[in-house]
Formats: structure tokens, C-alpha cells, sequence
DNA sequence: AATGAATGAGCATTCATTCAT
DNA sequence: CATGAATGAATGCTCATTCAT
């Protein structure tokens, strides 16, 4: 990698943060080239010296954002060893992770909406279905790690671990909305025992 | 009401439920105020009789899907004794809510990101955040009376019913990504018996 | 034909007159959409009523003024019977109808330019080629007669025809960079004496 | 001069002819100093230090190019001593000219464009009509000649001159547009022909 | 009331030109 | 000298909205 390439690799990263930051506050939709180019500290043409055209640049600052929580939930996760460990940690990082950075939550509606399969056009993220996917076999193991050491009731890994995303995710939507209550501990909590234990008496 | 003012109410509904179409086929954004005057049938110009705006058709059509499906949750869970019951109802209906009619599950992201509210615009849809909390309180009241009868834990009935709904929402955005398992029978059967019994052995 | 069609013609036509205009006062390239707008009293939206991009305005506009010429010769040529005078009338028209519209003739290079065969696009106006060939053949039906009748030497009539054909446009082009004299008329003189006598002594 | 000069001299050369080749391939409105640059082998900067501008970059390119046939005429010319072969001459050399290159004759259109006086802008090359008339002189001279030792009538050897080259700018024209038979000796003989003889039986 | 032709504000994108290295 | 990354002025085109009919 000559310096070069890290310059320009570096300068890519900047211009996604700076990207997913206006796009966090206003939405793909109402973010403006220019207002890209502002926050990031360049001119509007340099961004097509990086990204050839605005759907790649929001594609790419997603990827982006897709792979650094993906990085950091490996490297949480790699030194646990008990199943309910994992899940607790995944739990806590995906929660830390949208919230840590200012409304960083706030990005997901877009970011869903650039995965639905549409019929006359192409997805705007190609494989965000597949690290979808990815991420749910990730906890599917975890899952039958738990079940293997009987720690788990003998569940349908895949789908438990479908269901336990959906609730991270339903959770961040109301965050989103500005539903959260202000005590996320609790919360994790809740959802840690209601996951474990269900409701029944 | 004058047999003209219902002609207009109805035509008003006709517009909405065309808007609706094409909002799950194209997303909001991408739909064009003529897409829907086609598809209602109607002149560009008879839309701007109805509605004010793009935005307030789009709420509008919002609004009242979330209406019908109110009316058909109060419906279907109006007979029912059980909180069990009336929690799987729920659930179930949702899902059918969603599913039966073509693609409307993928309006859903549209739909939460109109709730998003904004720094310098308020949210599309303004009370989006009410509704969704008086679905929660409306939850957390069956929830309770689950735990009056003691058929469930003592559980925190608030966030109880919000990770419920949140786990309701995500699955139903796993669908919207083309995510869902074809047995959706299965699928509820899972959510129920996790919800209610855990994953714990 | 309803009236509205008939309005819906001539806007159209009214528009491609604006353009053409325009064009020949700043060339098609300088000439920006919302130039021809100005010119034609109009909004720029209004151009894409009529017209789905410029490159088909400019088409449109050209085969236009193509059809127009070809109009007028018809007329002018159809009373006439001595191929002579057929040709003589063939000349004068096509100068009469390059000059006497204020800069008509400065369109020509941008004419000529958009039937340009290029190798990865398909010429800005498809059949100009067929047109100047249909002129071609016609000329040449001409200098069929007038051989037949003994008039003229038993030439080859096409090439004949190309040959009479490129001195005219070879003299527009004179005319066009302001190299014209100022007696036309004499120039028309010396055009079909040469052509008829040739220069040998 | 020094050598540094001659490199200098020679390097732009390189540059106004690789910009020949393009401006032919693509037009000079749809070519890009980048593809310039690329064709030239050089970088984009590079063109700025021989051309203060692209506009002077075509201007520099089309005279260089009107120098190369003027220069080849000359020499074709220099030795013939009857005004028949001379005219021969000419029109066989401007035709090989604009042959033999691929594609050359495709810079016409913009040429003559490039010649076009503008009403609020000056040509983009200044002298073409200048040199066009220079050229029209020449002929006359030779022309002139031919009166005198009584090979050709008394013509005006001005107008005579400016239809000759007429007639040979349109039927490159023609080449242009891809409307050339083969057999361009076949044409030049019917023009040779054409021109001293006519068309009258 | 219904319509759709007309409109122009607004935006993504291009590309000639500059200038730091 | 040579370079190409950076720039922003310039422009084609879209589409929500208006309004005359």
C-alpha cells in the first residue's frame, strides 16, 4: 500500500463519515451533494473523485458503517466464552454502537429502505440481505453453542437467533422515534431476561 | 353529513389506498404525484383537490393504514379473554395485516422514517410517536392483566409490551428485506413460545 | 385531428422555429434550454412538455427546416418542365431559402455535424444520410430527363446529382463563414454556366 | 533555437495531433481535455503548459492541420506546369488529405463551425475565412493561367475559383456523412469532367 | 369539481482550469 | 517541467404545484 493509496483510502473514510453524519440528521433522501461536500471539508466535485454518484456514496458510507459494527462486535465478542455472555454482549454493543455517536440510530430507516428489493430497480445496497443473513448464522452459532452446553432450551437456532435481531432492531426503531426510555440499562436488562426466561409464570 | 360529503370522504379513501400501492412498490420518495393520480384514476390536479401536498397525502395514507389496521386489532381481539390469546391475536393479525395484501410490509421503512423527528423539520408524520405509544399502553394493559391472573410473570408491563412490539416490528422488516421464512405459521409459533417460555433450560 | 392536437402541433412547431433561431445565432451547443425557452415565450419545463431532451429538440428542429426545404422545392419545382429550368429553380430555391431567414445558413455546420456516423453513438439525427440521398436521386430523375430530352450529355446522373448537390452546400458553407459575395444573382449565373458549359475553351 | 525549443515545438505538435485524432473519433464539443491527454500521453495539466486553453487547443489543432494541407499543395503543385493538371492536382491531393487519415474528413463540420462569425463571441478561429479566400486567390491564379493560355473560356476567375472549391468542400461533406461511392477516382474523374466540360450536350 | 398544460425552483453531475507537489 | 487531485461554475432535467378552462 503505497502512501498514496492511503491518502486517498483515508480521504474515501472521511467523506463517508462526513456523509452518514448529514445523513443521519436529514435523511439520504434531503441530504444535498453540497451539504456533503460542506460537512466534509471538500468541494462538491471532489466527491465524485471518490464516489461516481450519489447512490454510490450512500451505498458505500453504509458498508461502511456495517463493516466498523462488524469489526467491533468480533473484537467484543472474540475473548467470551459462555453463550449467555455473547448474547448479552451482542446485545449491549449494537445498542452502544447506534447510540454512542449523535444519532447515528437514525440512519437505519434509510438503511433498511435501501434493501428492499424492488421490481424495476435494483436494490441500492446489493447485499445487505446477505449480511443480514450473515449476521443472523453468527447468532444461530452462539445459539446452539448455549443449546450444545445445556444452557439453552433445545431451540430452533436460526430462528430464535432471527427473532432476537428483530427485537435489537425493533428496539432501535423506537430509538429512533425517540421512544427509548432514558434508562437503556434496564431495558437490556428486560430484554436479556424476557429473551431467557419468556413471561410465563 | 351530506350524500356529497360522503362522496368525498369515499374519494378522498380511494386516493389514499392508491397512494398506498404505489408507495409499497416504489417508496414514497420515489413515487411521483402522477403515479398516483394513475393509479386513483384521476387527474394530477383532483390530488391537490384532496390534499394539500405530496407530505400530506403521504401522511394521510399513512394514517389511515395504521386506522384499518387498528380497526381490525380492536376487531379481532374485542371477543377474546385471554391475555395469551389476546397476544397471540395480536401478533398474528399483525403479520396477516402485512402480508395480505401485496408488499404493503414494504412501506414499513418509509412509514418509521416519516416518524423520525428532525432538528430543523418536524417529522412528516407528527404523532406517529403517540400512536405507536398508545399501542404499546394498549399491549402493556393485556400484559397486565396476564399478570393479574397470574398467567405471566411480574414483569415491567411497559417494556415488556415495547420489546414485544419491537420483536413484531423487526420481523416484520426482515420480511420487508425478503428475509422471511416461508413458514410463517412456524415462525409465530416460536415468537409466541420465546416470548412466553425463553430460551433458558 | 381535435383541436387541441392542432395547438399541441403548433406549440411544438412554434418551439422548434424558437430553437432554430437560436441555433443559428450561438450554434447548438452554446445554446443552453432555457435559451430557447426565452425565444419561445415559454418555461423551460414547458420544452419537455413538447421535447424529451435537447438532443431531440435539436433533431426535431432540423428535420423540421429539412422538410420545410423540401416543401418548398416541391412546389417551386412541380409547375416546371425543362430540366434546365428544374435545376436552375433547384439552385435559387435553396440559396433563397438559406438567406432570406436571417442566418438560416449558420445552422448548416451543426446540421451536417449531427449526421456524422461517430463509432460509440448513434448520430444526433438518425436518417440524414437517406434524406440527402433521397435529394440525390431526385436531382438525379432530373438530369435523367434532361439527357433523355438531349439536353445534357449522357452523364452519369448520380454522380452528377452528388456532384451539383456539394456545390451548392459548398457555397452555403462559403456563405456561412461570410464569403459570400454580395451579388447572388451572379453567382447563381456562373454556378449553372459552369455547370451547363463547363470551363474548357 | 535551441533544442529545448525544438522539444517544445515538437511536443506540441505531438499534443495538436493527438488532438486531431480525438477531435475526428468524438467531435471537439464531446471531447475531453482528459482524453486529450490520455490520447497524447501526457497528463491533463501538460496541455496547459503549450495551451492556454481547449479553445486554443482546437484552434491551434485545425491551423496546424489547414498548415499541412497548404504545405502538401505546394509541393504537389510546385512542379506542374499546365493549369489543367494543376486543378487535377488539387482536387486529387485535397481528396488523398483527407482520406488517408482515418477518419479526418470528420473534422470538417466543426472546422467550418469553428469559422462561423458569431455575433457576440469572436470565431474560434479567428483567419479561417481569411485563409479560405487565400486559397480561393490561389486557385483563381491558376485559373487565370489556364484563361490566359486560352485552355479554359474566359470565366471570372474569382467566382469560378470559389465553386470549384465549393463543389470539392461538399463532396467531402458527403464523405462525411458516409455518402462517398467507392471508386473516388470514378469521382474525380466526373468532376474534372464536369468542371471543364458541363453538362450541356 | 376535475383536469392537465405550464411552470421554475432545485439538484445531480460534468469538466475546464488551477496549483501544490 | 509535469502532474492529477481539487474545485465550482454551469446546465440539463425533474417534478410538485398552480390555475385557466
Amino acid at each position: 500500500m503505497s502512501p498514496k493509496a492511503v491518502d486517498k483510502k483515508t480521504k474515501r473514510q472521511m467523506i463517508m463519515r462526513a456523509a452518514l453524519e448529514v445523513f443521519a440528521e436529514q435523511g439520504t433522501e434531503a441530504t444535498k451533494m453540497i451539504d456533503i461536500a460542506r460537512r466534509a471539508g471538500v468541494g462538491k466535485g471532489t466527491l465524485y473523485e471518490y464516489f461516481p454518484s450519489k447512490e454510490e456514496l450512500i451505498a458505500g458510507s453504509m458498508l461502511m458503517m456495517m463493516d466498523e459494527l462488524d469489526a467491533r462486535m468480533v473484537e467484543r465478542l472474540y475473548p467470551l466464552v459462555d453463550p449467555l455472555d455473547k448474547i448479552r454482549a451482542f446485545i449491549e454493543e449494537t445498542f452502544s454502537f447506534f447510540v454512542e455517536k449523535e444519532d447515528r440510530v437514525k440512519i437505519l430507516a434509510d438503511f433498511y429502505a435501501a434493501g428492499i428489493p424492488r421490481p424495476d430497480s435494483k436494490p441500492l445496497i446489493a447485499d445487505i440481505d446477505k449480511r443480514y443473513v450473515e449476521l443472523m448464522e453468527w447468532l444461530a452459532v452462539i445459539i446452539d453453542e448455549g443449546v450444545e452446553r445445556k444452557s439453552f432450551r433445545p431451540v430452533d437456532s436460526k430462528q430464535t437467533a432471527s427473532i432476537l435481531l428483530a427485537t435489537i432492531d425493533g428496539l432501535l426503531f423506537q430509538a429512533m422515534l425517540g421512544l427509548m426510555p432514558p434508562d437503556r440499562e434496564k431495558v437490556l436488562e428486560n430484554v436479556i431476561s424476557l429473551f431467557l426466561d419468556g413471561i410465563k409464570a
